[in-house]
DNA sequence: CTTAATTTATGACTGAAATCATAAGGGTAA
DNA sequence: TTACCCTTATGATTTCAGTCATAAATTAAG
């Protein structure tokens, strides 16, 4: 996260999407370095099928789609805001004379781009090679870190529905739902409300 | 890729394992930067069953290993050498103490993890929602990018067996063997001697 | 040079997750 | 308030990749 005063420094507009609406899509060339003021981002892709991935979902204070704008690449996903988003966007130029002329920034875009990838490692092993009850509850366990997902005295409610688990995970909602039934059924995490606790 | 000289400048020493030989492991924590300056190396994850993942490979020139140093966090992944390597090895410390004083090299680590953080979106995606032979292809394609894999009059050689290319999608060798049999007969690469062609 | 291990290969069989079908509860938009 | 869609749910069926078995070709090791 870059502090909004700095971004404005340079030149960076806020702008509003409505939820549902698209920011980027995949294929197309980055233009913008983007950072969440308020709202939810989730970036996808669709197989032939239409079959949904979900990369990843991202909040308040948090940038996405930053890769491709220093490799010169396009897109490898699309970004959707999944709420009501108001994002700050920021040109690449003026994004990379911000990066040049303020070394300590560096290391917050690193420090992200870390974290990111070891989310990603970590979920690349799971899908590969571990069951859906498995995959499923890694995911649970790695978003009560990396979202904030609030506490109370049943554990962290899991705001996330079985479809999105699913698609998070490369798994069909039923075979979602039967692994979240057998994993309640071991213990392993709570079902109130049918929402998931854990 | 940071110059020798700059590196050794901060106290860097080479150090040398030899083919199979274990250079760190998941789940211990990072004290040193890593390049290599000769060899190669894979990261990869076992499970329960002791069934191979594979990360990634890593050649002369290229640095591994770097997201647990900016996180705290402890290893995702085992790095093994995959044949004689030598390695340009940096203490954590002296590492941050580079970073700091050496604005520049920052880009260069960003544009590095960006490109590992892209490699690892689209093959998420790949192997969440596709078939096996489109897994297949995809990494082929990537891989010709990615690694640098000669061209000569048939095509690109790709120098991966069918166990690694398994192993980096998350396939049997069996399902890859047939796959890319398959993707022969349709015409969209060629087996010339045991070996792939693109 | 011989032996052992790895790699590619193929066929038969199995099983786990996907698919299909159906339904009820809950939220929300008109 | 109603109608519609999304979410959770469950059972039956299917399918495709995994598993198992076996073998030849090639490479690596002793």
């Amino acid at each position: 996260m870059i502090a909004t005063e700095l971004l404005e420094k340079y030149g960076a507009l806020s702008k509003s999407f409505n939820k549902s609406e698209t920011i980027f899509e995949e294929g197309k060339s980055p233009t913008h370095y983007y950072q969440i003021l308020s709202g939810e981002v989730k970036m996808n892709n669709f197989n032939d099928d239409g079959r949904e991935f979900i990369q990843g979902f991202f909040n308040k204070g948090q940038s996405f789609g930053e890769p491709p704008l220093f490799l010169n690449r396009v897109y490898p996903a699309n970004a959707i805001a999944v709420e009501d988003t108001e994002l700050l966007c920021i040109s690449k130029d003026n994004f990379m004379k911000l990066l040049s002329e303020n070394p300590s920034v560096s290391l917050k875009i690193i420090e992200n781009l870390a974290q990111r990838l070891h989310y990603k490692s970590v979920m690349a092993a799971e899908i590969s090679t571990h069951e859906p009850e498995h995959r499923v509850l890694r995911l649970i366990d790695y978003s009560i870190t990396y979202f904030n997902f609030k506490e109370d005295k049943n554990g962290h409610r899991i705001d996330l529905t079985r479809q999105q688990i699913g698609d998070l995970t490369g798994l069909r909602v039923e075979t979602v739902i039967r692994a979240i039934k057998s994993l309640e059924k071991k213990g392993t995490l709570k079902i109130i409300n049918r929402k998931v606790y854990r």
